[in-house]
DNA sequence: ATCAAGTTTGACCATCCAGTCAAGAACCAA
DNA sequence: TTGGTTCTTGACTGGATGGTCAAACTTGAT
């Protein structure tokens, strides 16, 4: 009775599956968005499950009767995130045009700061942490994933079809390159006047800077 | 008989000066090295004074005996990193050739995320959470700066000495390419294997890119 | 050696906060 | 309408945490 339609499926730690009532999604959805904003600014430990409450408003016992615990909503938010975060990456086609490709990656990156800018910086708290939740994630798939698109990368270097550069720092130079939007838009708006969109030019301006820099 | 030495010149909220104690220099010394290993991969809220005093080898009271607060150990350690924040970007010349200043610029940044990497991530986590402490600086001293070299920048771009690039991104992309490597170290890190320096080639690459950005 | 000032700490307090619980309210199938 | 199920919440608990305090210890100038 503690945990709603407990089936053999919901066991704690198998992700909730099954169907649930139209209440259950929509509350379920109200605290994830609610808590994506917390969690994003505050960090894990400097968001208060009152704060998700208040935010999302419903009652902090109420939170506690669709999540297990804060744990379990700071998981299932980073669950749904890191299932997203690789098909970027993933979608740099080795029988593509080597150049086009590392562009519309650059843009595809730049479009996700643009429209989950709240992922970006949860992402990044926890990075900065350490990245003790999504260590295992990060050492087996992320790292494969750029692994083997780094050789991919290697490979048109070599072959001369774009400029001869480190893959792995061209990736991680997307990566800080764009994300820097999202999580530091504060700063930028602070910089640049509140009302500005912070990505305003931004394209344009790293359309020429990887122009150039592939160019063979 | 709270605060030690307390003069006139002591009143919270101005920065302690005056004449200290060797074992008051050494302790202060110890505590904000301690707790800027804890802030910067905690952030404020996920520090607690009991790790920074275990981090130091103090007790927590005795902590508290040199600072006032744990937002006064967290503020001391915010000013004392701004102060030297904007020393690379004030120090680019404009009498200088541009393509090489801009590049000693990025090569300073790098230096920083080398040297200082915990007081970058102590500046992530605050951008992060909306900089709310450290607005004001923001606001003024940066804005004025970075508006003042972004003139600059345009200033050589219309002379032709550079090829002609947005000022603005082109400062924000130095910011996000060169803290990236510190605020990001984890991931880089788990990626490329954690014995692996996570500079190792950053600057060879950064060089280049710049060097193909930059070209009139 | 002496003692006043500076330094250290165990014990304590008040608040905050994640999580519990039992009772009540809303919902829905029959 | 009825009765069981799902949903909601006020009141509470236990532990963590920032901060206090008085007493004890150390230091250094005389």
């Amino acid at each position: 009775m503690r945990a709603p339609r407990k089936t053999a499926a919901e066991k704690p730690g198998t992700p909730a599956r099954g169907p649930r009532s139209r209440i259950q999604q929509r509350n379920r959805q109200i605290i994830l968005d609610a808590a994506l904003e917390v969690f994003s600014t505050h960090g894990f430990r400097g968001a208060t499950l009152d704060q998700i409450a208040s935010e999302a408003g419903l009652s902090k016992p109420n939170l506690l009767y669709y999540f297990d615990s804060k744990d379990a909503i700071h998981r299932d938010l980073l669950t749904r995130l890191l299932d997203t975060w690789l098909d970027p990456l993933r979608m740099l086609d080795a029988d593509g045009e080597p150049q086009a490709e590392i562009m519309a990656y650059m843009r595809r990156k730049l479009e996700m700061s643009r429209d989950y800018p709240r992922e970006s910086r949860l992402f990044a708290n926890e990075i900065l942490q350490g990245a003790p939740r999504i260590e295992h994630f990060i050492r087996n798939d992320l790292r494969a994933l750029v692994t083997e698109k780094a050789q991919l990368l290697a490979g048109w270097s070599q072959a001369g079809r774009i400029a001869p550069v480190d893959p792995y720092h061209l990736i991680f130079s997307i990566w800080a390159l764009t994300q820097h939007y999202a999580d530091f838009a504060a700063q930028i708006g602070m910089i640049r006047g509140d009302s500005h969109d912070p990505l305003d030019g931004a394209e344009v301006f790293l359309e020429q800077l990887y122009t150039r820099l592939l160019a063979p």
